[in-house]
DNA sequence: GGATCATTAATTGTATACAGTGCATTTTTG
DNA sequence: CAAAAATGCACTGTATACAATTAATGATCC
């Protein structure tokens, strides 16, 4: 096929607004776009191949999802990236994913649990090998089927919400490669709790876990702020 | 002055997009659109006296929030009330709620305090004159000083979406009104635990409250759909 | 009479046009 | 030279136009 390319590149963009949507979003969570920088929407129209009312979609449901906000006047910006937000975005989570693990328990498959073991297991492989990238994926696919095991599909979507921002501190998460045999600690305790059918104990683990994370993370901001590097 | 009407009308239409939003969340909690019913762009339009484009601004912002939703080959269409989704929402909705509950035990004002002491004491004087619509209204500015009292800007954004589905099941709700004065003591109890800086304690008992009110709804509708009401 | 297909109408998706607003820079005026 | 006014530019908010899809209608055939 002489036009495979194009074909993939139209499957991507089957609404333009969802392309720009991803294209944007990825750009903020990827630090392409800084915070305080303004969405121009001819610019962002004319950068993804398309005209201003498909941006302008998109933008309503970044807003929405709190990536960006408006600005006094008129328009919108990337929001920044300061200690409250990480605070109100990890608090929420924390929350939030206690109650996935909660609903978890009980409704998991076996299906599942063979995927966190086996999450688990390559986790292991990683610390070994320290390679940090694909721990960091993997710790992503065993909260992704955490959420899904709960089976509530608009805790999933928030949560899925959440995690995105966690994508915008990974340069912190990096630095911290020491403690990432804590995080495989955490998820052997947890799935060992699921499995003994303790709900109220896995609530309580993941809660622990992503509260470690946050003030990690908080802390880290906080220094990074005096040193002026956000 | 002659155009005062105007004026009122020209402010609450300050942004377009945001007038045809509220109007047709309103729409849809307040049974105007029935579940499944289609949004024609043109039409909706039409009746807000705009264009298709903030029209198509604020079906984005509605998607997010899950009150419509793609349907499979174009255009949004309303989403129904199922069990499953008042399972979910509730659900979400006492987990968040009891988290508000325990951020605001620390970080409650005296001024917030005062408050709630006030909105209970008029709720006892609504029960005793069987006035259900105040006490809707006060059970709402309760929980609304609460998710305030919390200082989280994100939760009281998502628990402020929550709430607004609690409307569209105010049918059911208006229908148990015996077990109003449950939900005073409830207030009453939460209040008490707040006061007693016991952020665990107030956690719980919200998620009890919740709790409760989504046995409740679920039962009904549960019967509804078996009469068809839905 | 019912199934199939062509034709037409609705509706969405996308692009563009135009008016209004705010902002910066320049120009005018005292 | 400073303050005010005017000009031009960039951008948003809104409306409209056009193309592509989807849904509806009706004609045709067996």
């Amino acid at each position: 096929m002489v036009n495979s390319e194009q074909d993939q590149a139209a499957k991507k963009r089957r609404l333009l607004r969802e392309h720009v949507y991803n294209g944007v979003k990825g750009a903020i969570i990827g630090g392409d776009f800084q915070p305080g920088r303004r969405l121009i929407e001819e610019k962002l129209a004319a950068d993804m191949a398309t005209s201003r009312t498909p941006v302008r979609e998109a933008i309503q449901k970044l807003e929405k999802e709190g990536l960006i906000y408006k600005l006094p006047k008129s328009g919108f910006a990337v929001k920044p990236v300061t200690e409250e937000e990480v605070e109100e975005i990890l608090g929420l989570r924390s929350v939030l994913e206690g109650y996935a693990g909660f609903l978890a328990t009980s409704r998991i498959t076996d299906i599942e649990l063979k995927q966190l073991d086996e999450i688990i297991a390559k986790e292991d492989e990683c610390l070994k090998n320290l390679n940090v990238d694909e721990f960091i994926s993997l710790d992503g696919e065993f909260h992704d089927v955490l959420y899904k095991a709960a089976k509530n599909s608009r805790l999933y979507s928030l949560l899925n919400d959440l995690r995105d921002y966690m994508y915008r501190y990974r340069v912190i998460i990096l630095h911290y490669q020491r403690k990432l045999h804590l995080a495989v600690q955490d998820h052997k305790e947890m799935l060992e709790s699921i499995k003994a059918k303790c709900p109220r104990q896995v609530e309580k683990l993941v809660r622990k876990h992503v509260g470690r994370g946050k003030e990690i993370i908080k802390k880290k901001i906080k220094q990074g702020q005096q040193a002026r590097v956000w």
